[in-house]
DNA sequence: GCCGTTTTCGGCCCGACTGTTTTCAGTCG
């Protein structure tokens, strides 16, 4: 991948331009392996072409990375280029052609050299460019410690700042809608930039307001209609105000992702028409054709509404227009929650009753409470406590007639597969999500081995957050991925969509693979620790449209007689 | 470099902004 990636920014020299049709389709290569379960690694040439994006020559350098652990195309680039040119690259002004300028030119090669160039003031003398350039790049140069390496920031913080400056512009005279687009909007793991997208009567109200939210330490740039700042030290926030009667255009187009929106145009050129943020129109007559909402535009192109966390041009198109979509999953099929815990637990913040009143009001059916298990010391549960637990459990049910209350536990799968508790207590319990919360470091085959023990221990109905990754922490544990759902899928145990923006587990490549190529029940939970958690549940919600997972396959959608049956089988 | 119910060759998304220019190149999203 990062060779991949490398190759991409010297190609980007080598041809003078950063949207060559080379440097296109090697994009896409990575954007499709991205969005792919399999390891790349171990695939055969047959395999890799077999994936849309990638072609023979692609494929051949794949292999070839995989046997000798360099791409020799690179290799003879950087003879001609000196990797500090691909930094040079990144400076906010400086692309390709201008870095090939330096290098011709000026003979510069790197930061360095660049710095001692604006110094002698020698940019301002090459062609296009001039003083104002010159100074902008000496400016760029100065920010690049703060926007240097991976500056994309994890999902759940992200979300939590979009939602502040949402709640600061609401207030703003005149504005009608605001929404959140980009990368945030399609629930990508990792977010560059938020986008922030506003319909007001005057967008210069709205800028304004804008540029001084509290937290801002640069307006990058600002107009009428358009301003870009960044809040504390990194934090890049655009902000576009457009009319509301293109509302479903510009929402289309700031939510991309890029691939999307190419395929949507060409496919609106194949039609006579033209697409950009503001509407598609006819290309003869230029008449509007669409604007107003997104389903008015995808209709026009003979689709049919797609969620934008399926935008990623993976296939979605031609699946929207062939009926073979799954039908997004929607947050009212839910009818219970199947991972939640209590104050009983050491690190549950809400009580039980509090839980469960607030269940209802969620207008839940069934809820399975799952406190920790006693193998996690810090906030597990003794066999005695867990018996206590249960006995408020039973003297709380005549409260909640609407509510069937599943007493259950978060077993710790150990590092051999066993979980907490002795056979018969664990029969004691109406439900069992087993997690790994340790030994993260296990080799592929005994992490695998670890999961087919748990997933077909009886007392296991939901194996929780499979993956045990932390997004922005740690990767999670690396398994045989088709050997477990295989496992799953043969045993009826579910495997978990952990709804917190920290986890996300299953990641959605390998949820699709799993909805792919095996017949795998899935659970949607919160894993809340807190009331207010229970609303992270639109996260794993969305999280199961950007797998493609259908709510047929999802158990907390079952009736409940269904679901109970499910449970049953499996405890029995 | 990729891809194909218009094509195995000849196409390949669209616009804003900026600074540099007298009509446009480069960069960005």
């Amino acid at each position: 991948m990062a060779a991949l990636r490398e190759l991409i920014s010297y190609t980007k020299l080598e041809d003078g331009k950063s949207q060559s049709f080379r440097t296109r389709a090697y994009e896409k290569a990575v954007d499709a392996i991205a969005s792919n379960a399999s390891r790349v690694c171990d695939m055969t040439l047959a395999e890799l072409t077999e994936i849309d994006g990638i072609g023979d020559s692609t494929a051949r350098k794949i292999l070839e990375f995989s046997s000798t652990g360099e791409i020799a195309k690179v290799e003879r680039l950087k003879d001609r280029f000196p990797p500090s040119m691909i930094e040079l690259m990144r400076i906010p002004g400086l692309g390709p052609k201008r870095v090939l300028l330096l290098q011709d030119s000026l003979q510069v090669v790197d930061v360095e050299g660049l710095t001692r160039a604006i110094e002698k003031q020698q940019l301002r003398t090459l062609p296009g460019l001039g003083e104002k350039s010159e100074e902008k790049i000496a400016q760029a140069i100065s920010l690049l410690g703060l926007h240097s390496d991976d500056s994309r920031m994890e999902i759940a913080d992200a979300m939590e700042t979009a939602h502040r400056v949402i709640s600061e512009l609401e207030s703003v005279d005149g504005v009608l809608t605001i929404e959140y687009a980009g990368s945030l909007r399609r629930l990508s793991e990792t977010i560059g930039d938020i986008d922030i997208l506003v319909t007001a009567d005057s967008g210069s109200l709205v800028v304004e307001a804008f540029v001084n939210l509290p937290g801002v330490t640069a307006i990058l740039g600002s107009g009428t209609t358009k301003a870009s700042i960044v809040m504390g030290d990194r934090v890049q926030v655009d902000l576009r105000v457009v009319p509301t009667e293109s509302l479903g255009a510009a929402l289309m187009y700031f939510t991309g992702s890029k691939a999307h929106n190419i395929a949507l145009r060409t496919r609106a050129i194949e039609r006579g028409m033209t697409l950009n943020e503001y509407s598609l129109s006819d290309v003869n007559s230029g008449d509007v054709v669409a604007a107003k909402t997104e389903a008015d535009i995808y209709a026009k192109l003979d689709l049919p509404w797609i969620a934008p966390e399926l935008r990623e041009d993976t296939g979605e198109i031609s699946a929207a227009e062939n009926g073979t979509l799954p039908a997004p999953i929607a947050q009212e099929e839910l009818r219970g929650d199947l991972h939640v815990h209590t104050s009983w637990s050491g690190d549950g913040r809400s009580s039980l009753h509090d839980m469960l009143d607030a269940a209802v009001e969620l207008g839940m059916e069934f809820i399975a409470i799952t406190d920790h298990a006693e193998d996690l010391v810090m906030n597990g549960l003794s066999e005695e406590r867990m018996l206590g637990q249960r006995r408020e459990i039973e003297s709380l049910r005549p409260s909640y007639p609407t509510l069937t209350i599943l007493h259950g536990a978060e077993l710790n799968i150990g590092r051999d597969g066993s979980i907490d508790y002795s056979p018969t207590f664990l029969d004691g319990f109406d439900f069992g999500v087993a997690s790994i919360h340790s030994y993260f470091e296990l080799s592929v085959a005994e992490q695998t081995e670890r999961l087919l023990a748990a997933i077909e221990n009886p007392a296991v109905n939901v194996i929780g957050h499979p993956s045990g990754r932390m997004l922005g922490k740690r990767g999670g544990i690396e398994f045989d991925a088709d050997a477990v759902f295989a496992a799953a899928s043969s045993s009826g145990t579910a495997l978990e969509i952990n709804s917190h923006l920290k986890r996300l587990d299953l990641s959605a490549p390998m949820l699709r693979r799993a909805v792919e190529t095996t017949d795998v029940l899935f659970a949607i939970s919160t894993d809340a620790h807190h009331v207010s958690a229970y609303n992270h549940q639109r996260w794993g919600v969305a999280q199961a449209r950007r797998g493609w997972v259908p709510s047929h396959r999802v158990v907390n959608c079952l009736q409940l007689d269904d679901f109970l049956a499910w449970v049953g089988e499996r405890r029995n």
